[in-house]
DNA sequence: GAATATTAGTTGAAAATGTAACTAACAAGC
DNA sequence: GCTTGTTAGTTACATTTTCAACTAATATTC
Protein backbone atom coordinates (compact mmCIF):
# COMPACT_ATOMS: atom_id res chain seq x y z
CA UNK A 1 0.00 0.00 0.00
CA UNK A 2 1.51 3.36 -1.38
CA UNK A 3 1.48 6.21 1.45
CA UNK A 4 0.56 9.39 -0.29
CA UNK A 5 0.57 11.93 2.71
CA UNK A 6 4.47 12.62 1.17
CA UNK A 7 3.11 13.89 -2.53
CA UNK A 8 2.77 17.67 -3.07
CA UNK A 9 0.34 18.91 -5.11
CA UNK A 10 2.89 22.09 -5.32
CA UNK A 11 5.32 20.03 -7.25
CA UNK A 12 2.57 18.55 -9.68
CA UNK A 13 3.69 19.53 -13.02
CA UNK A 14 0.21 20.28 -14.29
CA UNK A 15 -0.75 22.31 -11.27
CA UNK A 16 2.49 24.51 -11.16
CA UNK A 17 1.68 24.89 -14.72
CA UNK A 18 -1.68 26.00 -14.50
CA UNK A 19 -0.72 28.51 -11.25
CA UNK A 20 2.42 29.95 -13.16
CA UNK A 21 -0.02 30.62 -16.46
CA UNK A 22 -3.16 31.74 -14.66
CA UNK A 23 -0.31 34.49 -12.87
CA UNK A 24 1.19 35.19 -15.69
CA UNK A 25 -2.05 35.74 -18.19
CA UNK A 26 -3.65 38.23 -15.29
CA UNK A 27 -1.81 41.32 -16.00
CA UNK A 28 -2.25 40.78 -20.12
CA UNK A 29 -5.78 39.99 -20.10
CA UNK A 30 -6.36 43.49 -18.16
CA UNK A 31 -4.68 45.19 -21.02
CA UNK A 32 -6.78 43.70 -23.89
CA UNK A 33 -9.97 43.77 -22.03
CA UNK A 34 -9.55 46.94 -20.43
CA UNK A 35 -8.43 48.87 -23.76
CA UNK A 36 -10.58 47.01 -26.96
CA UNK A 37 -12.60 44.80 -24.32
CA UNK A 38 -11.51 41.53 -26.20
CA UNK A 39 -11.60 38.11 -24.64
CA UNK A 40 -8.85 35.40 -24.66
CA UNK A 41 -9.98 33.82 -27.84
CA UNK A 42 -10.24 36.96 -29.75
CA UNK A 43 -7.19 38.13 -28.45
CA UNK A 44 -5.25 35.17 -29.35
CA UNK A 45 -7.18 35.48 -33.33
CA UNK A 46 -6.12 38.82 -33.63
CA UNK A 47 -2.56 37.66 -32.85
CA UNK A 48 -2.80 34.51 -35.43
CA UNK A 49 -3.94 36.87 -38.03
CA UNK A 50 -1.69 40.00 -37.52
CA UNK A 51 1.19 37.02 -37.67
CA UNK A 52 0.69 34.96 -39.95
CA UNK A 53 -1.52 36.81 -42.64
CA UNK A 54 -5.01 35.82 -44.22
CA UNK A 55 -6.50 32.36 -42.63
CA UNK A 56 -9.26 30.96 -42.38
CA UNK A 57 -10.89 29.69 -39.49
CA UNK A 58 -9.92 26.03 -39.69
CA UNK A 59 -6.57 27.27 -40.03
CA UNK A 60 -6.35 29.43 -36.90
CA UNK A 61 -8.34 26.38 -35.18
CA UNK A 62 -5.00 24.39 -35.80
CA UNK A 63 -2.91 26.87 -35.50
CA UNK A 64 -4.45 28.62 -32.42
CA UNK A 65 -5.55 24.90 -31.10
CA UNK A 66 -9.31 26.42 -30.34
CA UNK A 67 -12.27 24.98 -30.75
CA UNK A 68 -14.10 25.80 -34.30
CA UNK A 69 -17.22 27.13 -32.21
CA UNK A 70 -14.60 29.26 -29.92
CA UNK A 71 -13.25 30.79 -33.24
CA UNK A 72 -16.33 31.44 -34.74
CA UNK A 73 -17.69 33.10 -32.15
CA UNK A 74 -14.38 35.49 -31.75
CA UNK A 75 -14.38 36.30 -35.64
CA UNK A 76 -17.80 37.30 -35.21
CA UNK A 77 -16.92 39.56 -32.36
CA UNK A 78 -14.02 40.94 -33.77
CA UNK A 79 -16.09 41.28 -36.82
CA UNK A 80 -18.40 43.22 -34.51
CA UNK A 81 -15.80 45.36 -33.40
CA UNK A 82 -14.31 46.22 -37.05
CA UNK A 83 -11.18 44.32 -36.79
CA UNK A 84 -11.68 41.45 -38.94
CA UNK A 85 -13.20 40.81 -42.12
CA UNK A 86 -14.32 37.89 -44.11
CA UNK A 87 -13.27 37.46 -48.19
CA UNK A 88 -14.87 34.86 -50.11
CA UNK A 89 -13.21 31.91 -51.62
CA UNK A 90 -14.69 32.01 -54.87
CA UNK A 91 -13.24 28.20 -55.80
CA UNK A 92 -14.70 27.05 -52.22
CA UNK A 93 -17.73 28.56 -50.81
CA UNK A 94 -17.56 26.95 -47.29
CA UNK A 95 -14.48 28.68 -46.11
CA UNK A 96 -13.93 32.47 -46.05
CA UNK A 97 -10.33 33.99 -45.29
CA UNK A 98 -10.34 36.52 -42.52
CA UNK A 99 -7.60 39.16 -42.41
CA UNK A 100 -7.62 41.73 -40.27
CA UNK A 101 -8.99 45.18 -40.94
CA UNK A 102 -6.87 48.65 -40.64
CA UNK A 103 -8.06 48.88 -37.52
CA UNK A 104 -7.96 45.21 -36.59
CA UNK A 105 -3.96 46.16 -37.18
CA UNK A 106 -3.73 49.20 -34.98
CA UNK A 107 -5.10 47.34 -32.41
CA UNK A 108 -2.55 44.28 -33.49
CA UNK A 109 0.28 46.77 -33.22
CA UNK A 110 -0.49 47.91 -29.99
CA UNK A 111 -0.96 44.64 -27.89
CA UNK A 112 2.45 43.72 -29.71
CA UNK A 113 3.57 46.62 -28.41
CA UNK A 114 2.19 46.00 -25.31
CA UNK A 115 3.13 42.62 -25.19
CA UNK A 116 6.51 42.89 -25.81
CA UNK A 117 6.66 44.96 -22.29
CA UNK A 118 4.78 42.35 -20.20
CA UNK A 119 6.94 39.74 -21.85
CA UNK A 120 10.13 41.47 -20.48
CA UNK A 121 8.11 42.38 -17.03
CA UNK A 122 7.50 38.92 -16.50
CA UNK A 123 11.12 37.53 -16.97
CA UNK A 124 12.55 40.57 -15.29
CA UNK A 125 14.08 38.09 -12.67
CA UNK A 126 15.33 35.62 -15.50
CA UNK A 127 18.88 35.47 -16.49
CA UNK A 128 18.56 35.82 -20.71
CA UNK A 129 20.12 31.78 -20.25
CA UNK A 130 17.15 31.09 -17.61
CA UNK A 131 14.78 33.07 -20.33
CA UNK A 132 15.68 30.90 -22.91
CA UNK A 133 15.94 27.89 -21.30
CA UNK A 134 12.29 28.55 -20.07
CA UNK A 135 10.26 29.09 -23.19
CA UNK A 136 12.20 26.34 -24.72
CA UNK A 137 11.31 23.70 -21.74
CA UNK A 138 7.38 24.88 -22.28
CA UNK A 139 7.89 24.84 -25.96
CA UNK A 140 8.65 20.96 -25.96
CA UNK A 141 5.28 20.20 -23.16
CA UNK A 142 3.42 22.35 -25.71
CA UNK A 143 4.44 20.77 -28.44
CA UNK A 144 4.76 23.73 -30.56
CA UNK B 1 7.06 53.65 -35.29
CA UNK B 2 7.96 50.10 -34.35
CA UNK B 3 7.30 47.38 -36.44
CA UNK B 4 5.11 44.21 -35.27
CA UNK B 5 5.11 41.66 -37.90
CA UNK B 6 8.05 40.24 -36.23
CA UNK B 7 6.65 39.74 -32.61
CA UNK B 8 5.81 36.26 -32.66
CA UNK B 9 2.76 34.90 -30.62
CA UNK B 10 4.53 31.62 -30.00
CA UNK B 11 6.89 33.24 -28.32
CA UNK B 12 5.29 34.96 -25.58
CA UNK B 13 5.04 33.93 -22.18
CA UNK B 14 1.72 33.91 -21.33
CA UNK B 15 0.89 32.05 -24.33
CA UNK B 16 2.82 28.93 -24.56
CA UNK B 17 2.42 28.49 -20.61
CA UNK B 18 -1.35 28.62 -21.52
CA UNK B 19 -0.63 26.26 -24.50
CA UNK B 20 1.39 23.70 -22.33
CA UNK B 21 -0.71 24.12 -19.31
CA UNK B 22 -3.96 23.03 -21.18
CA UNK B 23 -1.76 20.34 -22.77
CA UNK B 24 0.02 18.99 -19.69
CA UNK B 25 -3.69 19.23 -17.88
CA UNK B 26 -5.92 17.29 -20.24
CA UNK B 27 -4.71 13.72 -19.58
CA UNK B 28 -4.96 14.22 -15.90
CA UNK B 29 -8.21 15.65 -16.44
CA UNK B 30 -9.34 12.86 -18.09
CA UNK B 31 -8.62 10.71 -15.66
CA UNK B 32 -10.60 12.83 -12.03
CA UNK B 33 -13.31 12.93 -14.61
CA UNK B 34 -13.63 9.62 -15.50
CA UNK B 35 -13.28 7.85 -12.46
CA UNK B 36 -15.12 10.05 -10.03
CA UNK B 37 -16.88 13.07 -11.85
CA UNK B 38 -14.67 15.90 -10.33
CA UNK B 39 -14.09 18.88 -11.94
CA UNK B 40 -10.68 21.31 -11.28
CA UNK B 41 -11.50 23.06 -8.62
CA UNK B 42 -12.43 19.86 -7.02
CA UNK B 43 -9.43 17.89 -7.40
CA UNK B 44 -7.89 20.86 -6.17
CA UNK B 45 -9.64 20.95 -3.01
CA UNK B 46 -9.25 17.27 -2.49
CA UNK B 47 -5.06 17.48 -2.61
CA UNK B 48 -5.17 20.31 -0.41
CA UNK B 49 -7.35 18.10 2.10
CA UNK B 50 -5.37 15.16 1.52
CA UNK B 51 -2.15 16.47 1.94
CA UNK B 52 -2.70 19.28 4.49
CA UNK B 53 -5.14 18.29 6.37
CA UNK B 54 -8.12 19.98 8.05
CA UNK B 55 -8.94 23.98 6.64
CA UNK B 56 -11.63 26.11 6.53
CA UNK B 57 -12.86 27.07 3.46
CA UNK B 58 -11.15 30.42 3.81
CA UNK B 59 -7.53 28.83 4.37
CA UNK B 60 -8.01 26.24 0.93
CA UNK B 61 -9.17 29.79 -0.72
CA UNK B 62 -5.45 30.96 0.10
CA UNK B 63 -3.58 27.85 -0.10
CA UNK B 64 -5.33 26.83 -3.58
CA UNK B 65 -5.69 30.22 -5.16
CA UNK B 66 -9.19 29.93 -5.78
CA UNK B 67 -12.17 32.29 -5.30
CA UNK B 68 -14.37 31.65 -2.45
CA UNK B 69 -17.20 30.78 -4.62
CA UNK B 70 -15.42 28.31 -6.03
CA UNK B 71 -14.21 26.23 -2.99
CA UNK B 72 -18.32 26.53 -1.62
CA UNK B 73 -19.38 24.90 -4.90
CA UNK B 74 -16.58 22.31 -4.76
CA UNK B 75 -17.53 21.18 -1.48
CA UNK B 76 -20.64 21.06 -1.68
CA UNK B 77 -20.13 18.87 -4.50
CA UNK B 78 -17.44 17.01 -2.84
CA UNK B 79 -19.59 16.70 0.41
CA UNK B 80 -22.77 14.74 -2.08
CA UNK B 81 -19.53 12.60 -3.10
CA UNK B 82 -19.36 11.49 0.23
CA UNK B 83 -15.37 12.45 -0.06
CA UNK B 84 -15.22 15.64 2.16
CA UNK B 85 -17.14 16.41 5.34
CA UNK B 86 -17.85 19.45 7.36
CA UNK B 87 -16.95 20.10 11.07
CA UNK B 88 -18.44 22.87 13.29
CA UNK B 89 -16.10 25.44 14.55
CA UNK B 90 -18.20 26.13 18.35
CA UNK B 91 -15.67 28.95 19.39
CA UNK B 92 -16.58 30.47 16.11
CA UNK B 93 -19.68 29.11 14.10
CA UNK B 94 -18.48 31.56 11.30
CA UNK B 95 -16.42 28.60 9.56
CA UNK B 96 -16.17 25.30 9.43
CA UNK B 97 -13.26 22.97 9.11
CA UNK B 98 -13.06 21.03 6.26
CA UNK B 99 -11.67 17.08 6.04
CA UNK B 100 -11.34 14.39 4.02
CA UNK B 101 -14.21 10.92 5.02
CA UNK B 102 -12.24 7.80 4.17
CA UNK B 103 -14.02 7.52 1.05
CA UNK B 104 -12.38 10.66 0.18
CA UNK B 105 -8.90 9.59 1.34
CA UNK B 106 -9.18 6.91 -0.79
CA UNK B 107 -9.77 8.56 -4.03
CA UNK B 108 -7.46 11.29 -2.76
CA UNK B 109 -4.82 8.15 -2.82
CA UNK B 110 -5.78 6.80 -5.94
CA UNK B 111 -5.42 10.00 -7.34
CA UNK B 112 -2.11 10.68 -5.74
CA UNK B 113 -0.85 7.30 -7.48
CA UNK B 114 -2.03 8.50 -10.68
CA UNK B 115 -1.15 11.91 -10.66
CA UNK B 116 2.91 10.78 -9.86
CA UNK B 117 2.94 8.21 -12.48
CA UNK B 118 1.28 11.10 -15.02
CA UNK B 119 3.87 13.70 -13.56
CA UNK B 120 6.86 11.17 -14.63
CA UNK B 121 5.56 10.44 -18.06
CA UNK B 122 5.09 14.34 -18.80
CA UNK B 123 8.51 14.69 -17.71
CA UNK B 124 9.90 11.61 -19.65
CA UNK B 125 11.63 14.10 -22.32
CA UNK B 126 13.46 15.87 -19.79
CA UNK B 127 16.63 15.22 -18.00
CA UNK B 128 16.71 15.53 -14.03
CA UNK B 129 18.63 18.42 -14.22
CA UNK B 130 16.05 19.97 -16.57
CA UNK B 131 12.91 18.75 -14.72
CA UNK B 132 14.41 20.35 -11.55
CA UNK B 133 15.35 23.64 -13.50
CA UNK B 134 11.67 23.81 -15.32
CA UNK B 135 9.79 23.34 -11.95
CA UNK B 136 12.19 25.75 -10.21
CA UNK B 137 11.26 28.21 -13.04
CA UNK B 138 7.56 27.60 -12.84
CA UNK B 139 7.29 28.37 -8.92
CA UNK B 140 8.85 31.61 -9.14
CA UNK B 141 6.64 32.48 -12.10
CA UNK B 142 3.96 31.80 -9.83
CA UNK B 143 5.26 33.13 -7.08
CA UNK B 144 4.59 29.61 -4.92
C1' DG C 1 -26.12 12.24 -62.06
C1' DA C 2 -28.55 10.88 -57.76
C1' DA C 3 -27.46 9.27 -53.22
C1' DT C 4 -24.19 9.37 -49.57
C1' DA C 5 -20.32 11.11 -47.08
C1' DT C 6 -17.26 14.83 -45.69
C1' DT C 7 -15.93 19.37 -44.60
C1' DA C 8 -16.43 24.42 -42.93
C1' DG C 9 -18.67 26.89 -40.12
C1' DT C 10 -22.90 28.25 -37.14
C1' DT C 11 -26.32 27.83 -33.62
C1' DG C 12 -28.71 26.32 -29.30
C1' DA C 13 -28.90 24.20 -24.89
C1' DA C 14 -26.44 22.74 -20.79
C1' DA C 15 -22.55 23.19 -17.77
C1' DA C 16 -19.16 26.05 -15.60
C1' DT C 17 -17.25 30.48 -14.24
C1' DG C 18 -17.10 35.23 -12.60
C1' DT C 19 -19.15 39.13 -10.25
C1' DA C 20 -21.83 41.15 -7.03
C1' DA C 21 -25.17 41.10 -3.67
C1' DC C 22 -26.57 38.68 0.22
C1' DT C 23 -26.93 36.16 5.04
C1' DA C 24 -25.20 34.96 9.37
C1' DA C 25 -21.80 35.30 13.03
C1' DC C 26 -18.65 37.80 15.41
C1' DA C 27 -15.97 42.30 16.80
C1' DA C 28 -15.41 47.13 18.10
C1' DG C 29 -16.77 51.73 19.39
C1' DC C 30 -19.41 54.54 21.75
C1' DG D 1 -26.20 47.02 24.73
C1' DC D 2 -26.99 48.92 20.29
C1' DT D 3 -25.15 50.69 16.08
C1' DT D 4 -21.45 49.99 12.72
C1' DG D 5 -17.97 47.27 10.61
C1' DT D 6 -15.79 42.98 9.34
C1' DT D 7 -15.41 38.15 8.18
C1' DA D 8 -16.91 33.35 6.37
C1' DG D 9 -19.48 31.48 3.32
C1' DT D 10 -23.69 31.09 0.09
C1' DT D 11 -26.74 32.36 -3.55
C1' DA D 12 -28.35 34.64 -7.82
C1' DC D 13 -27.49 36.36 -12.24
C1' DA D 14 -24.74 37.38 -16.28
C1' DT D 15 -21.02 35.84 -19.09
C1' DT D 16 -18.23 32.07 -21.10
C1' DT D 17 -17.40 27.58 -22.37
C1' DT D 18 -18.56 23.07 -23.89
C1' DC D 19 -21.05 19.69 -26.48
C1' DA D 20 -24.06 18.17 -29.80
C1' DA D 21 -26.99 19.05 -33.47
C1' DC D 22 -27.52 21.63 -37.50
C1' DT D 23 -26.89 24.04 -42.36
C1' DA D 24 -24.68 24.67 -46.55
C1' DA D 25 -21.11 23.48 -49.87
C1' DT D 26 -18.19 20.21 -51.97
C1' DA D 27 -16.51 15.31 -52.82
C1' DT D 28 -17.26 10.55 -53.59
C1' DT D 29 -19.51 6.38 -54.94
C1' DC D 30 -22.32 3.66 -57.48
Amino acid sequence: MTHNSDFDIRDFLPYILALSAEEASLGFQQLYKDRYGMLRTEWRLLFHLGRYGDLTAKDVCARARLHKTKVSRAVTALEQKRFVKRTEVPTDRRHELLSLTPQGTKAFEDLCDAAKLYDRKLLEGFSPQEQTLLKDYLKRLARL
